[in-house]
DNA sequence: TCTTAGCACTCAATCAAATGGAGTGCTAAG
DNA sequence: CTTAGCACTCCATTTGATTGAGTGCTAAGA
């Protein structure tokens, strides 16, 4: 593939991305300024075409990018300017507007990017490699159940209601959370558990009713802490109602439920967490159906070198990249820098 | 306006909400039983849609109910049978599936609500009369940072955090906290901060360092809460779009730019916490444009007596309200039930 | 061998006219 | 007051014609 067949190939995914038509040889010659004459540029465009780069809607009509086109566009005829520092500097104004704890934090985001892009903002919530217990607090309510308030990672607050087996009196849930956070602050949560199993194994025997009331507490509230499937937050879903590439209803609607399941745009998250940098999902790509229209831009965010977490910007295949992928990087950066400062 | 003039506006509605189609005079002359003849059929359609109550979509199409056909027909054609006790019992199951928060409750309420009807579910936040405060907990954070928890009304935990003047050192915080559990654990939220404030004149001059720092975190921790501002759980957004009446994507679109901004439609929640009972809004008597083709059925819910919150379900104008309403009125008992046997 | 002009062809989009059918309003008679 | 009858309206659908953008192919030129 030719130098020249790449040059027609950039200028022609860059003008569809613009006006959002079919591409003509008369008008790609013009616009390619290589003085070629359109038939000339219609035999590229079959080549093109026979490569899978483009595709015609119809006999007669112009050619449109395919995903593999984009692909090419995005991996090599593209070239990304990184924000400069005035931008950077009013994205992280933006994302620090308020006084913020994590889970805020990751909805500005969300909301920032789905903003400043227009389309759909999506942000995984972080994963914590050791969650470190920080403070356990126990409130007794009616009918043998507890409200268990954890503070983990310095400044994270979790509640749940565990329901026990006997009814512990406020004092006695005192004395298991004085000795927990005596012996446990700081550690790992995990940690935590497997050593008050081991510890229940070990001293099966002498263990006093104290010990086995907090290893029985501490259990429930730590193994509904497994539970704690990852999940993400998404913003301008409705951004994505005016693109024209998307608007059929019925696969919107397809589109919006998968958005709810969850499930499979957190699997295609999932695997842009090992990418080191800006990653894409171009139309079909994604092999999910529903996204066959969309791309994803993706990059991981990470807290001191280790990455805890993606976001990313879902749109039309035809969008700005090059508009975008800064974001989505600046962004990503500022999210792990924010989540960081912190600490 | 007679007997057979309400009965034919009666059964045009009820196939009319069927069907999906205009109605006219010759199928609502067979469907009615009355024999009448289509002509006799028509001269009372005409009179019908003088009063307002039905329309004519264009010269030669029957008639479709108009908003005020609708309120006609829901205030005086219907009659609803409530729910029996097997429904009412299978949705309270379905509620309390999960051992539940009080915030998880509203959410299930409210995917309760989008599931069984296939519209869109809406759950307003409970609010609280009084908001009786159990327990508070400080914790340091890095620069003059504190992270508070706020246990309320037995057992919701909210967390928050603040920024103060100088730093607290761990101790310090823990007196201040035992200070004010000691004093003001059971009180009224907005009490205690009016009695700290007050404290604070009356003691002005000897008032030790200690009370000045209760103060003036107190302050921060309750202001800050003040803020609060009402909310609600919306589901099953996505059920909108399968409405062939709603399928209008720019339509569908502002509608759903509507539920994010919130604020006109927690206005009309607001409306019908006052109402002692279902109540509707049909098509434009909502005011709002956006929901000119929706209906929507709410109830308030309550604990001991008090409202303190609505639920409701968003549809289209063409819905079955006779299915509807028992549901929102059962669901509403129920969620009040459910937040009432967790206290 | 590559480029280009020319030409026939295809196809979507648009428009106009024709047709059918559902349903109405009006009128006059029962 | 009811109803049959009739003219009329309007939407929906089909059909055909027209237009224009753009292609593929071919043959000639550089």
């Amino acid at each position: 593939m030719n130098e020249r067949a790449q040059h027609l190939l950039r200028v022609l995914i860059d003008r569809y991305i613009r006006e959002g038509e079919p591409v003509g040889s008369r008008t790609l010659a013009r616009d390619s300024r290589l003085d070629l004459s359109p038939a000339t540029v219609r035999n590229v465009m079959s080549d093109l075409e026979e490569m899978g780069f483009v595709a015609a809607p119809h006999t007669s009509a112009g050619r449109i990018p395919t995903a593999q086109g984009y692909r090419l566009f995005v991996d090599s005829l593209l070239q990304i300017q990184p924000l400069d520092t005035l931008q950077v500097e009013q994205l992280r104004q933006e994302l620090l507007a308020e006084e913020a704890d994590s889970s805020r934090l990751i909805e500005s985001a969300s909301n920032l990017l789905s903003d400043i892009t227009r389309m759909a903002g999506v942000v995984t919530l972080p994963r914590h490699e050791h969650v470190a217990l920080r403070r356990i607090d126990f409130l007794p309510l009616s009918q043998n159940r507890i409200l268990v308030i954890l503070v983990i990672n310095e400044k994270e607050v979790q509640n749940r209601i565990i329901q026990t087996d006997r009814t512990f009196s406020a004092s006695e849930l005192e004395t298991i959370a004085n000795f927990l956070n005596a012996h446990f602050a700081g550690r790992d949560i995990h940690a935590v558990r497997s050593h008050l199993i081991e510890e229940m194994q070990q001293t099966r025997q002498d263990m006093n009713e104290l010990m086995l009331s907090v290893v029985s507490v501490a259990e429930k509230v730590f193994t509904e802490e497994e539970g704690d499937d990852e999940d993400y937050v998404l913003a301008g879903q409705t951004n994505l109602m005016q693109f024209r590439e998307l608007s059929d209803v019925e696969k919107l609607r397809e589109l919006f439920e998968a958005f709810n399941r969850k499930r499979d745009i957190l699997h295609l998250l999932d695997q842009c967490i090992c990418a080191n940098g800006v990653q894409l999902f171009i139309g079909e790509e994604s092999g999910y159906q529903v996204l066959d229209e969309c791309s994803l831009v993706t990059a991981p965010y990470s807290v001191e070198g280790e990455v805890i977490g993606v976001l990313g910007v879902i749109g039309p295949t035809r969008m700005a990249y090059d508009r975008i992928i800064p974001i989505v990087d600046a962004t990503a950066r500022l999210l792990g820098a924010a989540l960081n400062s912190k600490n």
